[in-house]
DNA sequence: ATAGCATCCGTACCATGGTACGGAGTCAAG
DNA sequence: CTTGACTCCGTACCATGGTACGGATGCTAT
């Protein structure tokens, strides 16, 4: 499947400025142009590779991998160094787990808080007492 | 329990500038100042209230709200508007529901790599391939 | 072949959540 | 009463992850 910025752009559900942005920060590397007879560069022609590397840098943003770490697992694809991505994928589990623990938390506080508001039906909510330890 | 803006500071666990910003962000409500004979206000002077306030901040900051967010918490709680809290509770607790899911989602795939990569001990790992649906 | 949408580019701007600066005033301990 | 740490203020800057602009050109369907 041949895509242009804008196809690729809707297939990976982000804006054409977005991939420009990516291409600029090294997340997706120079396509391929056509058209562009000598005037600047021509139109970005892109493959499904591309979309893959598009969808995993999305899925990488999901797990709370910036840009820059994103970067550095899509240079590693190329390389042999085990090693640093068992760490990265390590300390990133970790930070997971962290996080998840973290927003369960926060969570059941909403649920008190929302129990609490709903009993009656005038005056505040404890939001404050809801988030206490 | 009193403190100066540097030990609220310590205690609530952040830097003395992000408790000024909080101020200008109406987060935390201009405080009693002492010293500053007519000068420029004098120091902060804060109290438990305002610790609790601040660990308030800090806890649905973890929680996904924005600072706008719990600019509008706080202010619900001083009001009667046991609706609108509800609502934002549950719209939170909606969305932090589905944010620990895609976490654990990517958890997940963080794990199957760091495994796949761990079993072997040469080429690259499919570092793509480990977020693929 | 021509209308009309897509793409090209650099550069500027945006929102969020802070962090830094630096000179002047304040406070507590010795 | 001096010294050194802390605080005051406005304003500027930072990092992250984009988004917008706008004039020129490419591509495609009628």
């Amino acid at each position: 499947m041949q895509f242009t910025i804008g196809k690729l752009a809707a297939a990976g559900g982000v804006g054409v400025e977005t991939i420009r942005y990516y291409q600029r920060r090294g997340l997706l590397g120079t396509p391929v142009r056509s058209g562009g007879d000598g005037w600047r560069g021509g139109i970005r022609r892109y493959d499904d590779n591309d979309l893959r590397r598009l969808k995993f840098i999305r899925a990488a943003q999901a797990a709370g991998f910036t840009l820059d770490e994103i970067s550095e697992l899509l240079a590693l694809e190329e390389s042999d160094d085990r090693v640093r991505v068992r760490f990265l994928a390590r300390q990133r589990i970790a930070a997971l787990d962290e996080k998840i623990a973290q927003m369960a938390e926060a969570r059941a506080a909403l649920a008190r808080l929302a129990d609490q508001c709903a009993a009656s039906d005038k005056g505040p909510c404890p939001i404050l007492a809801a988030f206490e330890p």
